[in-house]
DNA sequence: GCGTACATATCGAGC
DNA sequence: GCTCGATGTGTACGC
């Protein structure tokens, strides 16, 4: 990795057109051959960047070019290096998450009751033509529902979830089935569609399903 | 700007929960207040981070620890700092962007003729109950017409357009309103959709909208 | 390699 | 402050 500050401007010519302004910045250029060009604000996200695969050329005008497959280019004019230091970082272990959708669906799979008493899980990820949907159980009665599992609900889950119903409720064996879509937070016009399209919407409390999950393995 | 070069290990506590074991990492701490947690890959995506507003505390015992006011935490504990320099950037004058979505809706609403002759605007951004309409207009016979515009034209806007029209021709005033699915490049699949639901497709060549606006400058 | 789905997305505009 | 749509979204995983 190497980190290099200096007063540069930026040009970008690829899925946009860009232009940099000359100011003092940070060049990062990772050993994965990207480069990002980062103000001391915005966050982590760079004014500029090229993703890898890209090679960089330093030409001896002080004028580096990032070109990448597709031929878009970053073109960085620099004026004055302040700082260039390279350092050896080796392979990174990577990051170990918790508490994504893949958790929320193992969580309510193994308590599909709190969407109704009497409920019985189908199965998880229950294959279709257009893809798997993410849970299928059977309410008190014995009718089918389809679960669209979302951290955060927004429209296009919900129009995840209809494609699966259409397909669904082509099936005989199966049909009727009706749709919930369960998030940790839904949003309103998400709620709104749902609704229009006759699926019952459900917010689920990730801690209270993991308490939930812990007192059964208590239990046993 | 400061940049750390450190061996350390990170937890995240927050929207989710995450672990990094130790390893030499690069630290990124910007004058906005965020910090982020670079390895040597990745493009430019961090693999921990907190976003501004937040707090850096450094124990004397090597751990770092930041907050933001929601309570998320990233607690960075240092081994070994191989590498720590902190530099004055000032304030960045910032990116001009060209080429985006907001420009060709510009450019088509003022040349809307490129779609048939005899056309004219009704309105951008035209108000619905789920959202605003990116144009809508009248054909030489005075039917109405929906354009939803993207820079990619993908399966997403066909699906957007879908919704705008389903709610339009509930609109006596306006009913029959059909559509037309405007972009730089539109994929295969999304055209498939499109087509399939009877809406027309149109690719807009930014360069070549440009050029006519250049022109009617020019003229007047 | 393309297409799909997820993400601590980030960011800006409008309300 | 919140919501919504755009993003050069990025990224992983499937086929």
């Amino acid at each position: 990795m190497r980190l290099v500050i200096a007063r540069c401007s930026v040009d970008y010519a690829g899925r946009l057109s860009a232009h940099l302004p000359s100011a003092t910045r940070l060049l990062l250029i990772k050993a994965d051959g990207s480069v990002s060009v980062h103000a001391d604000d915005r966050a982590y996200k760079p004014l500029n960047w090229m993703s890898p695969p890209c090679a960089l050329k330093e030409g001896e005008d002080g004028i580096w070019t990032v070109t990448n497959k597709g031929g878009e280019q970053l073109i960085i004019t620099v004026e004055e290096i302040l700082h260039d230091s390279s350092h050896e970082l080796g392979v990174d272990p990577g990051l170990i998450k918790d508490g994504v959708e893949a958790h929320l669906q193992e969580l309510l799979a193994d308590r599909i009751e709190v969407l109704g008493e009497g409920w019985s899980l189908v199965r998880r990820e229950y294959p279709t033509a257009i893809g798997p949907v993410d849970i299928l159980c059977r309410d008190a009665g014995g009718g089918t529902v389809a679960v669209e599992i979302k951290r955060r609900g927004e429209i296009d889950g919900v129009e995840q979830l209809t494609r699966y119903l259409d397909l669904l409720n082509r099936d005989p064996l199966l049909a009727p089935v009706r749709g919930i879509f369960a998030a940790q937070e839904i949003k309103p016009q998400a709620r709104v569609l749902a609704t229009d399209r006759g699926i019952d919407c459900v917010t689920l409390d990730y801690d209270a399903l993991r308490g939930i999950e812990d007192q059964k393995l208590r239990l046993f």
